[in-house]
DNA sequence: TATTGTTATACTCTATAACTATA
DNA sequence: TATAGTTATAGAGTATAACAATA
């Protein structure tokens, strides 16, 4: 039987078709979420602050004593995971161990007046950034964005 | 001087705040990203595709004959580490490798007829993961929120 | 007996350098 | 000279098992 169309059945694709993926809202909220990070990974380089050290500086922030147990529960790491963020953060001089005052085998992890000002430096770059990262975005729609995702993981 | 107020200073944490992550869209995205990724990664088990493999072989569905490069440029993916996953695919027979009509250096990936059948058959259960996934979503808000995402990243 | 914090370790994911074959 | 695909390897991120100290 001779071809009857045009195209033979080894043409080369000229544009990627990613329609079917753009309809996944996995797929979506996976390449928004790296975008955003890494902005947020290059702006925050200045403060040596990765996203997870962030994120665990700013629960310690808002939440002096805080518990390691108590941060892994709230970012979802894995204990022996925050061991060396801990670690580090606490050689770095931004946050102090001190006793729980009511459980001996916890500590309290609490931000040293180092780690309280670069928070407050952080947080406004972190602003900042979030403005950058959804420059599309007007503010009515960013706060639509943030409560459509918390229905999604809340 | 003593303490006036009742609360001392190393009072433990009851319940940690994260209301000021809760504000940040990078941090939301990802949370919801992981949410929706894990049920994906469960309910999508059945036919041994991690995301990565789903989205690897919706591309070569959706475009056969695409090549290696235009898969790694279109999901992010670094040339070495497609490598493996395209061998997997291959020995699992889901695609096959064919040269590419106009390139020499190229090689043109194609879904077998086992590899169609199965996309066709994952590609339901993805549908339904979207929804279980995003339960607390109506189908307007869960489109308004693909729209957001790709503002964000396209 | 259960929980907090920890060590050691394994596994996965992601990134870089360098090579070959072809354009 | 530049690009497609590949190899080897390094680094970061994530996971499980097991232990000491305390509840």
């Amino acid at each position: 039987m001779a071809r009857s169309k045009a195209t033979p059945v080894a043409s080369p694709v000229e544009q990627v078709d990613t329609r079917y993926l753009q309809t996944l809202l996995g797929y979506n909220a996976r390449r928004a979420a790296l975008s955003i990070i890494g902005v947020f990974l290059e702006r925050l380089a200045v403060y040596d602050l990765r996203p997870v050290d962030f994120s665990v500086m700013s629960v310690i922030h808002h939440n002096p004593g805080v518990t390691s147990r108590q941060l892994c529960a709230t970012l979802s790491i894995l204990p022996p995971n925050l061991v060396g963020l801990i670690q580090s953060l606490e050689a770095r001089g931004l946050i102090e161990r001190q006793p729980h005052p009511t459980d001996g085998r916890a500590v309290g992890l609490h931000p040293t007046a180092k780690g309280v000002s670069l928070m407050q430096q952080a947080e406004v770059t972190a602003a900042e950034v979030e403005i950058d990262a959804s420059s599309k975005l007007t503010p009515h729609q960013r706060q639509t964005l943030v409560q459509l995702l918390q229905k999604i993981y809340l």
